[in-house]
DNA sequence: GTTTTGTTATAGTATATATAGAACAAAAAG
DNA sequence: CTTTTTGTTCTATATATACTATAACAAAAC
């Protein structure tokens, strides 16, 4: 089910973008699956046609929705990390390692944090 | 040295706090080293004195640096993470790692991905 | 005593986020 | 075939964020 933080400083559309995408992490959610109309998915969660409407094509920037027009919004996770996909992961990635490295945590420790949050998206 | 990139899509005052964070990681800036006003650096950049406030003080909520009035902006990083520290940490990991599960990559991979960035970061 | 410091205040512009309502063509559903 | 549903496009409004500009202040540094 998917839900939003209305008092979260995060925006909507990206708090939706996120769930979606940890539900097709947990399995929750396979390629052919179709999510919701962004009308119906609007209607349901209070907010705003457009605003999901930015969600989807969130991601279908990153490749992980295509929207079929007259027909939904499928999923199209293929495995596999092109490159050009990695160096956008890794300027993500960049910052939040930095302020590792500046509060003095080892590889090992980041290692097992990772692995913590990796497994709390699954379990979730 | 301290640049930006006024085409960048990152805010002027995240750069700063980034490349901040960075030299820090790389050993550049240690703790008791102070940084440049907030006047000397807005000239040096060519950017308004208040985005080069807002990065410092970007980094005083992090407790990265301490201002000292009248005196300047000096570094503190005291080593261990505190574990509310940590979770503001893992609220903002989470997001790229259920990227990474949704693209297949298994955990190695990722291990792999985190190494080789922070040994950028400590490079650059 | 002059300069430099971070801070605070006001003001303006530009962009981002979210909402609202309407209209369209085409596919799906009846 | 007709109605409904679909994503898309457009206009409009309100609020928040990002950045700049300028001014003023009190206190430490010189």
């Amino acid at each position: 089910m998917l839900t939003i933080d209305p008092e979260s400083t995060v925006p909507i559309y990206l708090q939706l973008r996120n769930e979606i995408m940890e539900a097709i992490a947990r399995g929750d959610l396979s390629t052919g699956d179709t999510l919701p109309s962004v009308r119906a998915l609007a209607g349901d969660l209070g907010v705003n046609m457009h605003t999901v409407n930015k969600s989807y094509h969130e991601l279908v920037s990153k490749e992980i929705i295509e929207i079929v027009p007259k027909k939904g919004a499928v999923i199209i996770v293929d495995e596999g990390v092109s490159n050009q996909r990695l160096a956008l992961m890794s300027a993500e990635f960049r910052p939040l390692l930095a302020e590792a490295l500046v509060r003095g945590m080892k590889e090992e420790e980041l290692q097992r944090l990772i692995t913590t949050i990796m497994n709390n998206i699954k379990e979730d």
